[in-house]
RNA sequence: CGGGGUGUAGCGCAGUUUGGUUAGCGCACCUGCCUUGGGAGCAGGGGGUCGGUGGUUCAAAUCCACUCACCCCGACCA
């Protein structure tokens, strides 16, 4: 492409409503612009890497046997009502009615219209297994979108869906996608780690998260510096060193106006770690739960709603805690005064002899309280959020470390879900109706691209790898009214296209610093810098974007294939990036 | 949805506290000259009615009310 008859506008300030660099970098490369909070234009450069992400995307899922297709973006309500979403799936849904009047959704993703092919076209176990794959717009109406392409409302996500006879199928199938994404993500020059992750809405069995690291991520993942053990904090796991403490009587305290834990834990000089705080909350439907854990521990509220069974949970209001007959500060599982409620403890706390735990009475503590000797509850399950430095469950030797990622990849095994649900079946080899196993595997596409900035770049702008450039070289014509440079130029141009390579080609009649100090911005991996102080003595300088400081003067005969061989290395470069 | 903040030209901003001429600056854009290895210079020029609506006033970007949009922090997801 020429610069002077492409659509390229780069600004030369960082945008205000950028807030992280790859977001400012997008912006003002002009590669993307905003239309509405969440939805954005892609601009010629932007589709460029977006078809190179998506291209990578669809090699990798064909070379995994997937088979791509384009389904539906508006799908009819009567589906997701069927599975269940239609309530099941809140605001985030975009719902709208034809003129008719009849209830339609803008699809946020495919599970319902997926399956409902599947349903009406594969009958038999011959037809199995298969995973059927699209790369399409979706549109999730967020709460609070942010950082550009990083959490859009409107987003381009690949997602497939696998479908087997057996659950050892499915487990095959995800096997098989996990490779792919290895394969995509290592592609894209992304240093990234999977991480076994909750099920969330989708609901499913097991799931793992691709996570590009970065410090700008917005989850948080926890890792083993022995081996290879990664989670997500939602429900990472860890090994804690309990000591038991000794076994005290049960014993009845005044601790007047001793509210929070480390009040009364200070109070009644003991260890914050042998005491049981209560958190309450309540969920969708309004049923009030009460955990228990350890005092300086916080709850995870992912893995609390999964004990409860819940959607979402939300703590009880002072207001609400009185209602509910409880005591704020003092309130405790012995004789716990609201039998609606369900209690739950952190399973830490049965290896603990003795604890301070509140009266429920204003005023009071016991000490000394013991699970199962002086109290009962309603469940065990672990509940808390995993700190730095506690040892990792998988191999019991290494220390766990929190880092934040991008979640560019999420695989689930779904199973009997949907297909129960929607009466997705088929008949197996004794001619008896079974419904398929599923599996969901999806790819954020932008967000992906974005990601691949917030992990490349310098203060000059956006270093692309080069399987997602926009383009693979760059050539810049210094002295654009020089017959002899602008007759060279045009022609190491013309080469390059005709064998195939993507190359923006600067022509335009500016100063050198603005072309140059444009393509550092835009992140075009090779440089080629035609001008009259090299080219006089037939050289030309070439140049890799992520070291600028090392330039090569090439003969000008033999830049064509210089460039050739950088641009191969490059991408070898890529095959050997481990995974983080 | 709760909390905080911002809306003045394509982008970045000043002006608003204390109402008062044709609303200003930098970048970008157009014309001409000049310049050409890291965002040049000179001269000339186009573009905004100050997010919107209503109000107060002789007079509103500026004061008041309502409203909309956007951004940031929290609970959700690719």
């Amino acid at each position: 492409m020429r610069y002077s008859e492409s659509f390229i506008y780069t600004l030369k300030e960082d945008q205000k409503e950028a807030a992280i660099v790859s977001h400012n970098l997008l912006l003002r490369g002009g590669f993307i612009s905003k239309l509405a909070s969440g939805i954005y234009n892609y601009l010629p450069l932007g589709l460029r890497v977006i078809r190179k992400v998506s291209e990578i995307v669809r090699e990798e899922m064909n070379a995994a046997g997937a088979l791509e297709i384009l389904m539906a973006a508006i799908q009819p309500a009567e589906l997701w009502i069927e599975s269940g979403r239609w309530n099941d799936y809140g605001k985030e849904l975009l719902r709208i009615k034809d003129r008719g009047d009849r209830d339609f959704v803008f699809g946020p993703t495919h599970e319902e219209v997926v399956t409902d092919i599947v349903r009406k076209y594969a009958k038999s176990y011959k037809d199995l297994p298969f995973n059927l794959y699209q790369i399409q717009t979706k549109f999730r109406d967020e709460v609070r979108p942010r950082f550009g392409l990083m959490r859009g409302r409107e987003f381009i996500m690949k997602d497939a869906y696998s479908f087997d006879a057996d659950e050892n199928g499915m487990d095959i199938s995800y096997l098989k996608m996990r490779d792919a994404y290895y394969n995509i993500f290592r592609r894209c020059g992304l240093a990234f780690r999977s991480v076994e992750a909750d099920t969330g809405s989708i609901g499913g069995k097991d799931s793992e998260e691709f996570m590009v690291l970065s410090k700008t991520g917005e989850d948080e993942i926890v890792v083993c510096d022995k081996c290879d053990y990664s989670a997500n904090v939602e429900r990472a796991e860890s090994i804690t060193k309990d000591e038991k403490g000794e076994e005290l009587k049960l014993k009845k305290v005044e601790t007047p106006n001793k509210q929070t834990i480390k009040d009364v834990c200070e109070f009644l000089n003991a260890d914050e770690r042998f005491s049981a705080k209560a958190l309450v909350y309540k969920n969708e439907e309004g049923k009030i739960f009460c955990f228990f854990i350890e005092g300086d521990d916080e709850l995870n509220e992912i893995k609390a709603a999964r004990v409860t069974g819940s959607v979402e949970l939300v703590m009880l209001s002072d207001e609400e805690l009185k209602d509910a007959g409880l005591e704020k500060g003092y309130i405790g599982p012995i004789n716990f005064p609201n039998k609606d409620i369900e209690v739950i403890c952190d399973k830490r706390l049965e290896n603990r002899n003795n604890l301070v735990v509140g009266a429920n009475e204003e005023g009071y503590h016991y000490i000394g309280a013991k699970l199962h000797r002086d109290f009962e509850c309603d469940k065990i399950a672990d509940l808390r959020e995993v700190k730095e430095n506690e040892l990792c469950p998988r191999c019991k030797q290494g220390k766990l470390k929190r880092i934040r990622g991008i979640e560019v990849g999420h695989i689930f095994k779904l199973g009997l879900k949907y297909s129960k649900a929607m009466k997705a079946e088929f008949l197996d080899k004794n001619g008896k109706t079974q419904p398929f196993y599923m599996g969901c595997y999806g790819i954020g596409i932008g967000r992906t691209a974005q990601a691949a900035i917030e992990q490349n770049h310098d203060e000059k702008g956006i270093i692309w790898p080069i399987s997602i450039a926009p383009f693979e070289i760059e050539i810049v014509s210094l002295d654009t009214r020089d017959d002899g440079i602008r007759y060279y130029c045009d022609m190491l141009y013309d080469d390059m296209i005709n064998n195939g390579f993507d190359v923006l080609y600067d022509e335009r009649d500016e100063r050198a610093g603005v072309k140059l100090n444009d393509m550092d911005l835009i992140g075009i991996p090779i440089r080629v810098v035609v001008g009259k102080k090299n080219f006089h003595s037939n050289k030309v300088e070439v140049s890799l974007r992520k070291n600028r400081d090392e330039k090569e003067l090439v003969d000008i005969d033999a830049v064509f294939e210089y460039v050739m061989n950088l641009r191969e290395q490059l991408y070898k470069e890529l095959e050997n990036i481990r995974e983080a």
